[in-house]
DNA sequence: GTGCAGATACACT
DNA sequence: GTGTATCTGCACG
């Protein structure tokens, strides 16, 4: 039924040939539990413009080269919290952004951090609403998602039927690798959005 | 469903 | 100083 664990050796590979695997996973945090319906992928130092990697490590991107199956959670835009797990051994920095999922356990409490009133689908749509849902912020960087009795777990769930992909959200740049995953046709995954500079 | 505007604080140049 | 792996609310259709 697939209730097992995911062990590490499942994050040593790339970013993108992990991020579709990640599709149907259920992730766990306390009593909020979601699947996975969409995620992006995060490229090497020097190979992924978009990737906070790209120019190296620094202290918000350590974790992602750290070992890998480790949360990293980074703030972005002033106000809100992105979660992805580090792929490849210690030293090779790239990730899998969780860009939206389906709460299947501990709704109340996901509904209740979200705070503003909306449907379920909508609990966690998005990057930075799956990391408000799952309670995710700076004192959960780091977290291993594969030790087996840490407050993160990550399950095996279902082979989603139809994975797609596409270019990724919201980037400045490389938005044309198209290493953003999702389950076809699931209605928790975030429409597509093409980045847009702000203006002043 | 679409399209904006504005909010906000941090990391990095 | 500059740019950001975003969300919400409002307008409109």
């Amino acid at each position: 039924m697939g209730s097992g664990l995911l062990k590490r050796d499942f994050f040593d590979r790339p970013s993108h040939e992990v991020a579709p695997d990640l599709l149907g996973r259920i992730l766990v945090h306390g009593p909020v539990a979601v699947r996975l319906t969409e995620v992006e992928a995060y490229g090497l130092p020097g190979e992924d413009p978009a990737s906070h990697t790209f120019r190296g490590p620094t202290p918000r991107n350590a974790v992602m080269f750290g070992p890998p199956g480790h949360l990293y959670v980074y703030f972005t835009y002033g106000m809100h919290f992105c979660a992805n797990l580090s792929c490849l051994p210690e030293g090779m920095g790239c990730g899998v952004l969780l860009r939206a999922g389906e709460i299947v356990s501990g709704l109340s409490q996901a509904r209740a951090r979200r705070g503003v009133a909306v449907s379920d689908r909508d609990l966690a749509r998005g990057p930075a609403r799956l990391a408000v849902a799952m309670g995710f912020d700076r004192a959960h960087n780091g977290l291993d998602a594969c030790s087996g009795d840490g407050e993160l777990v990550l399950l095996e769930g279902e082979s989603p039927s139809a994975i797609r992909s596409g270019p990724r959200t919201g980037v400045s740049t490389g938005a044309d690798t198209p290493w953003r995953f999702w389950i076809d046709g699931d209605p928790t995954v975030s429409p597509y959005r093409r980045h847009v500079a702000r203006r002043r």
